[in-house]
DNA sequence: GTCTATAATTAGATAGAC
DNA sequence: GTCTATCTAATTATAGAC
């Protein structure tokens, strides 16, 4: 092994477990040290590898939004639909389901007004939101309050699964769950 | 002023500005510093009246669920219903739009399994879903899937507002957008 | 590229003056 | 009841050995 290659895999140890530890802990209970452990590692080389928490914050962003990205491509790179707007939304539910860490990191950063908010906002939001306006076809309000609402909807309880599992009994990774919610989803939000 | 008033309105005071740190940062985010700062005193005296960081969050959460328990009683003391099932959502939407910090609790909480998750389970969010589950009439998957999918479609909006504002342009503090967010969670959540 | 040691800050909690 | 000073522990970031 190179040692280009063991630097590419030690990164991609780090920024996997600092997904995981973001999203459990938010930014500020999330610590160097503890992403280190997770990933089998010291916490000096998690500065050596990304200079701050910061930079490596975005590159967790970038690793999560990069999974989920495929979820939510409704068109072919050629211009025609692939998918009607049913398969659409079940492959987000279903990608929120098997992704709940990409909730928290919209959650945690955009209560603050501050440069992760608007570095979040433009470089990984704004895209999803344009892609979902021409899901709806309409700008202005009405657009806004359902993009917010689909998203609520389809991410919170998989998002809260050991509140869910002890509020309800129920647990989220269940396969079962996970249909029973794709379904009130697609009721909730398409015509039939 | 007597010395027991006296206690009760810095008691208030650091509570409101726990409610406010705790929701905008998360609970290892905000700090008993800037809590003091925020209710005009010191740190000293923060854990004076609360002996510790997890008391003071309790007490913050008591309060923001006093506030909102109101909106969600539909039934009188007497047990005649008072309002009909559009006028208790229409309340939900229009509770959290005024206290998005109850949403921060519970997202905060609910990803990990430690004391704060359950304690919050059990004192607060019980009974809300007991409740719940009278106006929807059922148990089991159905009622926790439509839960969770009423709770976020409902609150994300007003509580990710900063980022909203930048993603969409709009103000989720503006009654213009909140009406809206009302009117689209009735049409989803009640047959018109 | 990796690890250990450490510097500089900041955290929650305590003690004592008033 | 309130505030200042301080203790201990944990944090991010850096420096240097290998």
């Amino acid at each position: 092994m190179t040692r280009a290659e063991q630097r590419e895999r030690t990164r991609a140890r780090i920024v996997e477990a600092a997904v995981a530890v973001f999203a459990e802990r938010g930014f500020d209970g999330a610590s160097t040290r503890l992403i280190a452990a997770r990933a089998d590692t010291t916490q000096g080389l998690v500065t050596y590898h990304f200079r701050s928490k910061d930079e490596l914050w975005r590159a967790a962003a970038d690793h999560v939004f990069g999974i989920l990205g495929p979820a939510f491509d409704d068109v072919e790179p050629s211009g025609e639909a692939r998918r009607d707007g049913r398969e659409v939304l079940r492959g987000f539910v279903e990608a929120n389901a098997a992704h709940p860490e990409v909730f928290h990191f919209i959650v945690d950063a955009g209560r603050h007004d501050d440069d992760r908010m608007r570095w979040l906002v433009d470089e990984h939001l704004a895209p999803r939101f344009s892609q979902f306006l021409d899901f709806d076809g309409s700008a202005g309000v009405r657009a806004a309050t359902t993009y917010y609402a689909i998203a609520g909807a389809s991410s919170l309880i998989f998002s809260v699964a050991p509140e869910c599992r002890r509020l309800t009994g129920h647990d989220p990774s269940d396969p079962a769950v996970i249909d029973a919610h794709v379904e009130l989803v697609l009721r909730l939000f398409t015509r039939s």
